[in-house]
DNA sequence: AAGCGCACCTGACCCAGATCAATTCAATCT
DNA sequence: AGATTGAATTGATCTGGGTCAGGTGCGCTT
């Protein structure tokens, strides 16, 4: 019944494919997503409220700045950017979402989408409408404080980005970020694939294209790493790490 | 002897100063803290949890970075700065509280306070114990969805602060954001005091104390601003307003 | 396979803002 | 009042990284 019920939602709504769904419980994301630490009783009752997406494919927006505000988006698979546009016109990106990061907690006060969010490559993502999951979280403590633990972990985060860095310690520190976020899903810390371009990274970081490759360059010279286009290798972890020494904590 | 005399500082900014107690329902904050919307009723039993702090002298600290997270405070009066010490001994200022604003969202995921919290004036905090907070908004939906509010709020601010801009747009865009905070809390908006030091700003606004003195006085030669010592008043707001416009939204 | 287009890289030059240094000013103490 | 101190201002110089201007190489299309 509740299948069946679930169906028709995710139909009417996201137009679910009709591929075998993954359960939380099963879901590759595991102890990263909202739903750790909930007990199987609970985590099947979040199911519930749970929209699978298609795959979105790369340069498909999610969401729009200015879109009403109905559902935060957990990322299953792929990789997305968020970004504003400034009163130049210029794209200014704000940050990259990889699976089990979530994405829209920026459009709750104002009940609108703050930011644009735009896939990198073929993605796919949890809806999660907000009202549900809120009104669910009153009764489950757990899921109550993980919401609020993720939101917390992103002001710390954006707290400390906003840190005045050169350019090598701002790349560093770029590099590490996605190093301990793909470990952390399971993936290699030491070899990975830039989704995103020289561009996107440079308007993150608030440097010059030029920049980007100059001290990606300088890195590769000096052994730190190793570049191809998109695919990095982190060679010497240590004297990134070190680079990134001036950090806050 | 450190343990003492800060066991002894906690309890002290803990106790209730014994004199009159000011309700929520009667608090000047009104419609600016955690408890607006809510009904009188939820008012006053939200307004048992919370624990009103005796005065804070300046460059006292209400929180230091590692101490363990309890409560969540709302600025009743004064001002604090949030601080961050770096791996070079360097202090980095993270952000500033004025009345209303609550203080100690990037503490709830470790556990930990991530920042330093000092006051700047004479000042004083309502302690929110995060523990029952939480398992009072589990049957209060809006005060649930106020915390929610409040730290989606703080992302997308978060956000926008990171843009890559010049010192003229960052000074005009602290002082904006200053005068808006005020006229909120029914203060002027054309005039009033820097709490902060020259260094304080500089520091948040990551520029050098003498850039931020040579803009304040091409800001007063222009005839946006004037400016003596701690004072500021804004005498051509929209001037102010046309170099913020490079700032998202 | 040849031509095109785009992302990326590299070198030359320049400027906003940092740094260094000296001076002024206000607040507090003797 | 004069002395002391630290914050704020002002001026002179230096530099990291932005801007501009070519190259280079990969993936398309035809």
């Amino acid at each position: 019944m509740n299948n069946i019920l679930r169906i028709e939602t995710l139909r009417d709504t996201h137009r679910e494919s009709g591929r075998a769904q993954v359960a939380c419980s099963q879901c590759s994301l595991g102890e990263i997503c909202l739903p750790k630490g909930l007990s199987e009783e609970d985590k099947s009752r979040f199911e519930q409220i749970v929209q699978r997406s298609r795959p979105i494919q790369p340069g498909q927006h999610l969401f729009r700045s200015g879109d009403e505000f109905k559902a935060i988006a957990s990322v299953r698979t792929g990789c997305f950017k968020s970004y504003a546009i400034d009163q130049d016109g210029q794209e200014q990106v704000l940050g990259f979402y990889l699976p089990g990061e979530i994405i829209g907690f920026d459009a709750i006060h104002e009940n609108i989408h703050q930011a644009n969010i735009v896939a990198l490559d073929t993605s796919a993502v949890c809806h999660l409408p907000f009202t549900a999951l809120t009104s669910m979280a009153r009764n489950m403590p757990e899921l109550q404080h993980e919401i609020f633990s993720v939101m917390s972990q992103r002001i710390s985060e954006l707290e400390s980005i906003a840190a005045d860095l050169s350019a090598d310690e701002r790349i560093a520190l770029f590099l590490k970020s996605l190093s301990s976020r793909f470990a952390r899903r399971g993936y290699s810390d030491r070899e990975f694939i830039l989704s995103m371009s020289r561009r996107d990274i440079a308007s993150y970081l608030r440097l010059a294209t030029e920049t980007v490759s100059r001290v990606l360059a300088r890195f590769q010279q000096r052994g730190i790493i190793e570049v191809d286009r998109k695919l990095v290798k982190i060679l010497d972890a240590d004297a990134l790490g070190a680079l990134t020494r001036k950090t806050l904590q």
